[in-house]
DNA sequence: ACGAATTTGATTTTT
DNA sequence: TCAAATTCGT
């Protein structure tokens, strides 16, 4: 009991021992907010409040995983279910789905899929779109679902053309989506919300079941979020709303910054709690933040405060252009690892959009600076991964069409366009799903004789899945591999790329035997929930954050991360005030918080830059210095230009903040190498052939995964001897990047690889 | 049905 | 500029 409270100040402690009642947490950068909500869960729980009655949510699973093992390792062997808001809207709708005529075996659709059943209804329909593209229209729909406006209600704008498409094919998608069974993201929200709305007694049936709801980043919810979070606090209001509206940077993606702001009005019981202490930044880099933020309006006072040292001063910089932009924050990481001062993972590169790490990347790389991107390319995204689990998703679910169409004809099988056009034909007159109308392809007008056999032999292929799907998920998706011809159509190829599809597709089954693992100690398997989280869980969830690495991403990217040293480049008017959102205030007070989130991820060091001339879309332009750069406290700034020659930007000998170490700076100097610097040494501490002799025979005996570390020399009975050089994930997930002396690069998930320590 | 050629259009992207 | 998406040609 008092253990819980230890470390915790006033704030904290307050927000922690609240039981009842709505509780909002206005957590600033850096404050220990999510040791607050896990230790007032763990407090709850010692109150003798049930696990199953607590609730907490999410936006990513990242978050979830994160709270979920730390409320874990506080509160042993307790099952609190922490799910993102999406997860818990697939589980509610398997639930109660019918009430909003939704079958239990629902698809979920990812964004191409949705985007596919669009374009199909566009067409169907025969809707002009007057220049409108798909992803717009689509944009709009999604747009109105966060609002929670439904088809039935949506009405077109007399002042918006788009609108009117929108009320035209709106409800015809609606209508399609339920027809093939499937969502999209948006639906699991909506349905969900609407549901609680209409049915009164399921809602107060979850209200009780869910007695204590917590919310992480409220400040990035939707309306549809809120109505629900609102649905289960009527009879027990025990909401607790966990954010900082100076951190609501998803306003693009429907989030309403209101709702936290008016929390207080929505919840007049309510008890407020500021979490204003940092322990995060020094004071340097928090005034820099505060005085930045204070330029917004819609927001809620917050007066950031640390004890935490000076630091240096906050460095901004002016580069004539952006190669030197890039080239001299790449030497000045080269020289801080080459002096033993930093290590690579040490530092953070940000920028507003992605075209932006280009300069940045070639420079690393040319400086010899080992980084990684955080990326969009998920996993399950990749072509090979959807069409295998298209066969499962079909087996599923037979009225999923879009998965009925990818799966159909890959590998080739002879069914071609016109063969799919007449089946499209036959089952829109019939009103049945392409795959029943394939049952029936022998007797559909103009269909090759050729075709039917292939279409026949495929629904017999989907229906002998089918009634595998009680077995493991490996046994499905094994089967799906082989006798779908996908494996050996790819084997058979000489393509490169098919070699690599070919391995990844052998990754899927390693993820399916490790869920069918998994399920088997947890329960709660099965093909169903193993779809549903390759539709709701992508792999980039967790990149590798223990890699010594440069991080570059995207601002976006950096909510809830910390580095010790961030370099925020592109300052620049129309990039980071973007063009396209400066216009109105609401999206300039956006764009600010943006700016807000990337400073305040800084631990120890910042610098801001921008350039002089940036070449943007093929033209040179004359860029112009951000205006959030005046609404900082300029006089406290290290203003730089890096026009001349000979700077020495630490020839003072500034405080170093707090408890850590005292560096010693390089006296580094701001123009660009002439020439690329030496490289790394990559293949340092590789094992020696006559190491990898006693590999083979440890094939077999199990190893932890934890035994591998960073940097360690490992032997592979296929690969021969490599290096680690990034690891990340834990348990079960951990995974490994491996550079091998011959066979190249390789990623690994642990458990189920081949990979020893080398011996000696 | 595939690869080449060309057209287009271009923030951010938790799920 | 440049990459993705569509169309074209075989």
């Amino acid at each position: 009991m008092t253990s819980l409270l230890e470390n915790l100040n006033e704030a904290q402690r307050e927000a922690v021992l609240h039981v009842d009642g709505p509780l909002l947490i206005l957590a600033g950068p850096g404050s220990g907010k999510t040791r607050v909500v896990t230790h007032r869960v763990a407090h709850l729980l010692e109150q003798g409040v049930r696990s199953r009655q607590v609730l907490a949510l999410t936006f990513t699973n990242k978050a979830a995983s994160e709270m979920r093992n730390r409320i874990q390792s506080l509160v042993p062997g307790e099952a609190v279910w922490v799910s993102t808001f999406h997860r818990f809207g697939a589980r509610m709708l398997r639930e109660h789905g019918e009430l909003v005529g939704l079958a239990p075996n629902f698809t979920i659709y990812d964004t191409s899929d949705s985007r596919q059943v669009l374009k199909r209804v566009l067409e169907a329909e025969r809707i002009h779109v007057m220049g409108y593209s798909p992803d717009r229209i689509a944009g709009a729909i999604s747009a109105a679902k966060n609002k929670l406006i439904t088809a039935d209600d949506y009405k077109a704008r007399r002042d918006s053309p788009l609108s009117e498409i929108v009320a035209q094919v709106y409800p015809a998608y609606q209508q399609r989506m339920l027809q093939s069974a499937a969502v999209d993201f948006d639906d699991l929200l909506m349905h969900v919300a609407s549901l609680l709305y209409h049915n009164p007694e399921v809602r107060a049936q979850l209200d009780d079941r869910f007695r204590y709801v917590l919310v992480d980043e409220y400040q990035d919810t939707n309306k549809a979020q809120y109505v629900i979070l609102k649905a289960l606090s009527v009879d027990h209001p025990n909401l607790a709303a966990t954010g900082d509206p100076d951190q609501s940077i998803y306003g693009w993606r429907g989030a309403d910054i209101t709702n936290i702001l008016e929390f207080e009005r929505d919840f007049p019981q309510v008890h407020v709690v500021r979490l204003e202490q940092n322990y995060r930044s020094t004071k340097s880099i928090l005034r820099v933040a505060d005085e930045l933020i204070a330029h917004n309006t819609r927001r809620k006072q917050k007066s950031l405060f640390t004890d935490n040292g000076e630091g240096r001063p906050v460095r901004l910089i002016a580069y004539a252009d952006q190669d030197l932009e890039a080239g001299g924050i790449a030497e000045e990481i080269r020289a801080a690892i080459e002096g033993g001062q930093r290590r690579a993972s040490d530092f953070a590169v940000f920028y507003r959009t992605n075209a932006l790490s280009r300069s940045m990347e070639r420079a690393l790389r040319a400086a010899g600076v080992p980084y990684q991107m955080v990326r969009g390319q998920e996993f399950y995204g990749r072509k090979e991964i959807k069409d295998v689990l298209a066969y499962c998703q079909l087996a599923n679910n037979s009225h999923d069409d879009v998965a009925f169409d990818r799966s159909v004809n890959s590998p080739t099988r002879g069914v071609g366009k016109k063969s799919i056009e007449r089946l499209n034909l036959h089952a829109y007159r019939y009103g049945t799903s392409l795959l029943d109308a394939a049952r029936q392809a022998d007797s559909i007008e103009g269909m090759t004789k050729r075709a039917a056999n292939s279409l026949l032999s495929y629904v017999k292929l989907i229906d002998e899945v089918a009634s595998l799907a009680s077995d493991s998920v490996e046994a499905v998706i094994g089967t799906v591999i082989e006798k779908s011809g996908y494996s050996k159509a790819l084997r058979e190829s000489g393509d490169e790329e098919d070699q690599s599809r070919l391995e990844n597709i052998e990754e899927l089954l390693t993820d399916a035997r490790q869920f069918d693992e998994q399920s088997e100690e947890f329960g709660d398997g099965g093909l169903e929930a193993y779809l549903e989280r390759t539709w709701l869980v992508n792999e980039t969830d967790d990149w590798e954050t223990e890699a010594d690495k440069v991080t570059l991403m995207t601002l976006h990217a950096t909510k809830g991360l910390e580095f010790p040293v961030v370099y925020l480049i592109a300052l620049e008017d129309g990039i980071l005030p973007h063009e396209r959102s400066r216009d109105n205030a609401e999206g300039l007070e956006e764009e600010r918080r943006l700016a807000f989130v990337g400073i305040t991820r800084a631990k120890e060091q910042l610098q801001m830059s921008y350039v002089r001339m940036r070449e943007y879309r093929g033209q040179r332009r004359m860029a112009i210095p951000s205006s959030f750069l005046m609404e900082m406290p300029r006089e406290q700034l290290e203003m730089v230009d890096a026009r001349s020659d000979d700077l020495d930007f630490y020839a003072d000998d500034y405080d170093t903040y707090g408890v850590d170490e005292q560096y010693e700076e390089p006296s580094t100097q701001i123009d660009v190498p002439k020439s690329p610097a030496p490289k790394l040494p990559v293949a340092a501490g590789l094992t020696t052939a006559a190491q990898l002799a006693g590999g083979k025979s440890t094939k077999h005996s199990k190893v932890s995964p934890d035994v591998f570390s960073l940097g360690m020399t490992v032997v592979h009975p296929e690969f021969g001897p490599g290096k680690i050089t990034a690891l990340g994930g834990s348990g079960s997930a951990r995974k490994a990047t491996v550079q091998f002396a011959a066979a190249g690069e390789r990623r690994f998930v642990l458990v189920h690889s081949q990979l020893r320590p080398a011996q000696g």
